[in-house]
DNA sequence: CAAACTACCTGACTGC
DNA sequence: TGCAGTCAGGTAGTTT
């Protein structure tokens, strides 16, 4: 599942290939694909060029030589590859962009899409971020992350810390998964309501975001090769480094104990019921 | 306004 | 072998 790493992932292996390029011919392939919101079908980006990709939390969007800017969500199982032109059919291909001109080395850049839950959408810049994006606050990877603010809103909320880390509109980027990490990291049951918790804690549970999330980073970084980028999150580190998510019934790592797996809020939660003591 | 709930979707897996 | 049921989960829209 696309988080935070998994996107940086996409966002640097698309800036790696797609900045500068022409979106010479651009085709939407499925009806969910475009966003209701968008203002325009995807076709009227042919001709654009793609000055950079950005992101803001799981939201992706390139800057064109244009006003309009293209963004994309991949929701749980999005993913863009670089292909070569001329390939057989492409399962649960959503959208295409052929880059630059024709010719043998042309390459198209492809959206896929298993569940659909991704989308692509035509929008307007907002100050620098795209309307859609504008709900959706600043990551703890970005220069204006306010550590002291966010800790405020979230000792503010009168519900559990894991349902607040998972809110995009405090601090985006943190998903489920990684929400179980940094939260057994800290040191913190999930259920922990907000305002039981002290400043102190709510900042180790953002430090511990970042932290996770950048040692994710780290590993997707280096597991795309030349042509393909890699969305589906599921190389190196999920086997490797995940304490919790997914290990009901294994070890804890750091004292022993069986972790557990609850259900909460339609969502699955893991964690030590010993280092995690609520 | 904030919190909670639900729809959206398809493939993999489970149990009978 | 088949089939119904369950699970995975990010976000937007609706309800409380």
């Amino acid at each position: 599942m696309p988080e935070l790493p998994e996107v940086e992932t996409v966002r640097r292996g698309l800036e790696r290939w797609v900045v500068g390029k022409k979106f010479s011919q651009v085709r939407a392939l499925h009806p969910r694909v475009l966003n209701p919101h968008s203002i325009a079908p995807l076709e009227v980006l042919e001709g654009a060029r793609v000055k950079s990709v950005e992101r803001r939390g799981k939201f992706l969007w390139f800057l064109l030589n244009r006003p309009e800017t293209l963004v994309a969500h991949l929701g749980m199982s999005g993913q863009f590859l670089i292909q070569p032109i001329a390939t057989g059919e492409v399962r649960h291909l959503r959208a295409s962009f052929m880059l630059g001109s024709w010719g043998r080395s042309a390459r198209q850049m492809q959206f896929i899409d298993q569940r659909t839950f991704g989308w692509l959408a035509v929008d307007q810049l907002q100050d620098g971020i795209p309307t859609l994006v504008q709900h959706i606050a600043r990551d703890p990877f970005d220069q204006e992350f306010n550590r002291k603010a966010i800790i405020a809103k979230i000792a503010s909320r009168k519900t559990q810390i894991k349902k607040a880390l998972l809110d995009q509109s405090i601090m985006s980027g943190v998903g489920n998964i990684y929400a179980d990490e940094s939260l057994w990291r800290a040191k913190i049951h999930p259920e922990s309501y907000c305002e039981e918790l002290s400043n102190a804690q709510i900042g180790r549970v953002i430090d511990k975001a970042r932290q996770v999330m950048a040692q994710a980073l780290e590993v997707g970084g280096t597991s795309f090769d030349d042509l393909y980028i890699n969305v589906n999150g599921e190389s190196g580190y999920f086997e490797r480094s995940l304490a919790v998510y997914g290990q009901e019934g294994e070890p804890c790592p750091r004292c022993g104990r069986e972790i557990r797996r609850i259900i909460f809020a339609n969502r699955s939660s893991h964690f030590c019921p010993t280092c995690q003591a609520r």
